[in-house]
DNA sequence: TCCTAGAATGGACAATGTCTAAGTCAAGCA
DNA sequence: TGCTTGACTTAGACATTGTCCATTCTAGGA
């Protein structure tokens, strides 16, 4: 059973059958979909699904803190369920892969009190960019 | 005179009305505007000038590594002029005010091998989310 | 079983960015 | 200085991604 699922039932979250599709298709490690590819994955499950409800439902699991917005490229935004863990994101710049990483220390640290012109910052992303092992050797 | 300016010249770019309005607008620290913004800022001084023209004018002023585009928030990309000091980004949630920061250390450092998964890394970019002064006391 | 608040639908709309065909011009050269 | 030419610019159509809204539907409780 999904991961996902199982934490937004907890929730309380009323359940249909769109939420459950869009939920399933979103379980996984390393899952970076647009919402796009959600949509297209989720109308194999249940052919009627419509785009409005898969934008709304991916909003609504992202306000929950249950999946992160990660926008990687330039383009559309990707969603990871992966939410529980923190993590940063390894990209290739030719193929667009992306992977879960977890770079050691805290990179708030490395920001003097200089450098903070009064903000309080609340967080940190990190994005790696380079060509992963496929695309190097093609 | 425009630094940038003098480097595009230096670089024997083809000079135009056009270009060089662009390279003005986005002269100087902390500049991040969208394309959008630039156009609108490039009309105000040239107001034949199109859309299309500012689109290529900037991504050739990226392809030549003149000016770096920034994705702090979700919506359009910026364009930072600042691209011969290497400097990350602290963004305000709230405002959107951006600033440009330099951390110390090397970011790649704190990604061990056998988090990289073969990738040849090239870059790193970090964004730091918080609250600006002015949104704290707001 | 029936009600009702909340969810889903689909289609219009908005924002951002890309492309193309035709016209225009900067810069080198005679 | 006045051609020539290839690069530059233009306007607008088009593409992609995302949002909104009025209507219809339905999950889950009474």
């Amino acid at each position: 059973m999904s991961d996902l699922l199982e934490r937004l039932r907890g929730r309380g979250w009323r359940m249909t059958a769109q939420r459950r599709v869009v939920a399933e298709v979103l379980d996984g490690d390393h899952i970076h979909l647009t919402a796009d590819e959600v949509h297209a994955r989720a109308v194999a499950k249940l052919p009627e699904i419509s785009r409005a409800t898969v934008y709304n439902t991916l909003g609504e699991m992202v306000s929950l803190g249950e999946v992160i917005e990660v926008s990687t490229d330039r383009r559309a935004k990707r969603y990871d369920p992966n939410a529980h863990r923190p993590h940063q994101h390894l990209v290739c710049a030719r193929c667009g892969a992306i992977r879960d990483v977890h770079p050691v220390g805290n990179p708030l640290s490395d920001l003097p009190d200089s450098e903070r012109f009064g903000f309080t910052i609340s967080d940190v992303e990190v994005t790696y960019r380079g060509t992963c092992p496929n695309c190097a050797s093609a």
